[in-house]
DNA sequence: ACCATATTTAACCATTAGGTTAAATTAACA
DNA sequence: TGTTAATTTAACCTAATGGTTAAATATGGT
C-alpha cells in the first residue's frame, strides 16, 4: 500500500524545519547541483550537508543522480504540494477578504430566513 | 525589532512536524477548546497535551485564554501564512498547467527571436 | 476553610537531531 | 597502479523532543 500523505507530511514539515534544509531547496529549485556546490554558501562541514541532503531524501524532496564521482542533487517538489494542500484551508482564517465573504453570505442566509418568516404561506 | 519571517518559519514548520500538533489545530480551526478538549481524542496523557500545546504557542500558532479553571485555545493562523507563502514559489515545480505555460512562452519567446532577424531594418 | 476540577510544573527517561573529526568509499586520471 | 577529488560512513558529543508519573498550582463551589 502506498504511504499515505499523512504518513510523509510529519517527514515534510520536520525536513523543511531546518534553514539550511530550506536554503538547499531554494538553491535546487533553479536546478541541479553537487554536494559540494551545495555546501559552499555553509560555514557547515560536509558531513553536516551529507546529513541534510539525506533528511531531504527521506522525506522525498530530493533524490541524487550519480556522475562520475559527483552526486547531482534535484528537487522533487511532490511533498511540496501536499504542505500547500494541507495549509490551504486554513486560508480563511488569514485572508480577511475571505473573512469579509464568510461573513457576507452568513448575514444573507440571516436575511433569507427572515423573509421566509415574513411570508408565511 | 521585529523577528522576520524566516525567524519564525523554522519554529513553524517543527511546530506542525507532529501530528498531534496538526491535530489540534485542526480541531481549533473549528473553535476554541479547553486543554482537556483537545486531549480527548489522544492516548497521551495531559501533560504531553500541555507541552505540545506549549510548543503550538511558542510558534505563535495559537494563544490561551483563562475562563475559571479552564485555559480555552484559539488558533492564530499568521504563521500558516508564512507557509503558504514560503511553498508558493514552488508550485511551478509541481504544477504540470504551469510548466506547459512556461514551455509554451519559452517557445513564444524564441519564435519572437525568430521573427526579429527575419526582419532586419 | 475545604474540596473538586483543570492545568501546569518537576523530575526523569529514551530517542532523535545536528554537529564535529577521522576514516572509508567511489570514480576518474596519469 | 597509485593519486587525487567527491562523497559517505563511523564514532562520538551535546542538546532538544516526546513521552511518562507524581506533585504543585489555580479557580470556583459548598
Amino acid at each position: 500500500m502506498q504511504p499515505t500523505h499523512a504518513d510523509t507530511l510529519d517527514a515534510t514539515f520536520s525536513a523543511l524545519a531546518h534553514p539550511a534544509r530550506r536554503a538547499i531547496l531554494a538553491r535546487l529549485s533553479s536546478g541541479e547541483a553537487s554536494v559540494t556546490e551545495l555546501a559552499l554558501p555553509f560555514e557547515m562541514t560536509l558531513p553536516a550537508v551529507s546529513k541534510h541532503l539525506k533528511v531531504l531524501e527521506r522525506a522525498g524532496l530530493i533524490s541524487r543522480g550519480r556522475d562520475a564521482q559527483w552526486r547531482p542533487c534535484r528537487i522533487h517538489a511532490a511533498p511540496l504540494r501536499d504542505v500547500s494542500d494541507w495549509v490551504e484551508p486554513y486560508r480563511r482564517l488569514w485572508d480577511e477578504r475571505l473573512d469579509r465573504l464568510e461573513m457576507y453570505l452568513r448575514d444573507l442566509n440571516a436575511q433569507e430566513k427572515q423573509d421566509d418568516n415574513s411570508e408565511p404561506k
